[in-house]
DNA sequence: TAACCTTACGAAAACGTTTGCGTGTGGATA
DNA sequence: TATCCACACGCAAACGTTTTCGTAAGGTTA
């Protein structure tokens, strides 16, 4: 087994020193013409690359960008990170990611072991937990360590940092206005419970929909889901009986769960009840009827949130300090979902 | 913005030397209570963190593991991640995840990058395009440079190291029988072309339960699908006037999309024709109807491929190198989608 | 031939740790 | 009082780089 060649091995190989052989690989005019020929070939007859923990050490950058995100098994936020790893690798910049699992701890853990060098700034959407304990103490001390944060998506509005997220207010009232535009008159929302940000902007934005449209709003409409994993039996008893003609879901799976208790309950989408969800991820295309969604563009999200990290990492030093929230716009795709 | 604080500065601040402050926090006998308390009560104080980058080099260990997948906008690789961080993070490693876009040379630059310093070593599934190429050498040389690598998924026979997969033709076979055993006995199957290792062996496993029923296998029921972005115009194109009571689809992709041509073209599921497809993903779950399929265990290979990975990370360093191939069983998962 | 300039290279510090070993101080022992 | 031993601590090397600065050798100029 070979081992890594360094370049004190090279140096004593060639009976140079190590000065020499780092200058010669970097084609240092110090160094002869003739001695960087013969450092470079050695170098290349043995494979030697730089060891990138000794060049973090010396440059105290590691040029890695850390992600934490809530989950890992989803598929909205893999496509954030693809957009991050785009940017990042045309970058030259590596992506560590790690998942909080939406526990608080964890994510206390994965940011605090990351930012004990192992990457030089975070993109960073928040574990559920810590949008319930509203304690955001070590992402306030990861800032004040000097490491830029971006927050996306699940973000806290109390934290001064770049963000990026999309409008889901205004999502939901382009998803609400587009049944609203078919001719539906009852349509009901399942969302989450409050203290999911993003279900509540979204329930809001329902909610100033039906109120342009000087539609009042029915309690009796609104479906606050508890238990994510366990959404089936709440929407089947939400809907049961329940006249009507159009659904607004704050997620795909509510959206998909729905179509599902709706066809148990001998009702056709769109015929009888139109659907339009959150997010645009496998289930709503593959779906049948496909389902008409709100794109979150996720992708985009992560190229945004890439290249605001990178141009503080980049950026200079003291120049006064300037956050920017970046909101991407989301779009209504129509599927089959909502009928014409 | 008070910066990192490290061993010097503490030991500058009580005026005393770096080992010291080094010793006292890791409560060495040699130095005395009063120290002890004192450093560490300064320590706590301004929040040190040894940084793991100087750790690192100094260990010449990361304790990290490099993940390497295909894609990272995909449920199976996904579920396998989490399986990886779960044992990874109960054994104190960390995960750096990486995608090779099923780019030869992506995958070939992560490696890498990972093998110069970031990782101790890797879990793998290849790329595409290295099935195709049959160009192993950037993984030959991390293993040479003593790093090990778990295969997993997508491996390669050629490659000595450890490996988990899933027994594909045994997979295969299951799901076929199942469909025979429910009595059907026109059954087509959906596959990729050949260079895909697990279409081919799930190919195979088809074929060899058709042959235990007696049943000759006909050209004209198996589709080898070339480009997966568009199955959906082959798959109508095949299923077109096609007689067949059953499908059995290589993948979850496959299998909803043949659902929904059946559906197109007018053919009930599971009444007119039963399906079966592979890996249990959120479309199996809540298609409607739900499919019956094989699942992976993809949390389960996680698991086990790190564990294989930490042992030969922590054993000895000379004891007789020892390859596992470990084989994770499938299992069918009956839904909506096969008649009882 | 003395002064100077190039050329080509090496020494050493620095990044932040850990750790084996050396050492000064003070008290106990002989 | 000379010897010895704990005790408590500091020195320095090592991990692999990069980079500043110093310098020896040789050549050129006045």
């Amino acid at each position: 087994m070979k081992q890594k060649v360094t370049l004190k091995q090279i140096a004593k190989e060639l009976d140079v020193s190590i000065s020499t052989v780092s200058k010669a690989l970097k084609d240092s005019v110090e160094i002869s013409l003739d001695t960087r020929q013969k450092v470079k070939a050695f170098a290349k007859l043995y494979n030697y690359k730089p060891n990138n923990i000794a060049l973090s050490l010396k440059n105290r950058k590691t040029k890695t960008i850390g992600v934490i995100i809530p989950e890992i098994v989803h598929h909205f936020f893999t496509t954030v990170i693809g957009g991050v790893e785009k940017v990042a690798n045309e970058k030259g910049y590596n992506v560590i990611i790690c998942s909080s699992n939406n526990s608080f701890d964890k994510e206390v853990i994965n940011l605090e072991m990351l930012a004990s060098g192992s990457a030089d700034g975070f993109i960073l959407s928040v574990a559920k937990e810590t949008q319930q304990k509203k304690d955001y103490h070590h992402i306030e001390e990861t800032m004040s360590q000097g490491m830029p944060v971006v927050l996306f998506d699940r973000i806290i509005d109390e934290l001064v940092c770049d963000k990026v997220i999309i409008d889901d207010g205004k999502g939901a009232q382009t998803a609400t206005n587009h049944l609203l535009s078919l001719g539906c008159k009852k349509i009901a929302i399942l969302t989450t419970v409050d203290y999911i940000s993003v279900g509540k902007l979204r329930t809001n934005g329902y909610l100033r929909a039906l109120r342009a449209y000087d539609i009042t709003a029915r309690e009796d409409y609104i479906l606050k889901i508890e238990d994510i994993d366990n959404c089936e039996s709440e929407i089947s008893d939400f809907l049961e009986d329940k006249d009507v003609d159009a659904i607004f879901a704050v997620n795909e799976l509510f959206a998909v769960t729905a179509a599902r208790v709706l066809n148990e309950q001998g009702k056709k989408v769109p015929d009888d009840v139109s659907i339009v969800g959150f997010t645009d991820g496998i289930l709503s295309k593959h779906f049948i009827p496909s389902l008409t969604t709100i794109s979150q563009h996720g992708e985009e999200m992560g190229v945004r949130a890439a290249k605001l990290l990178i141009d503080k990492l980049e950026g200079e030093e003291d120049i006064p300090e300037e956050y920017k929230t970046v909101i991407i716009d989301t779009s209504l795709i129509q599927r089959q979902s909502t009928k014409k």
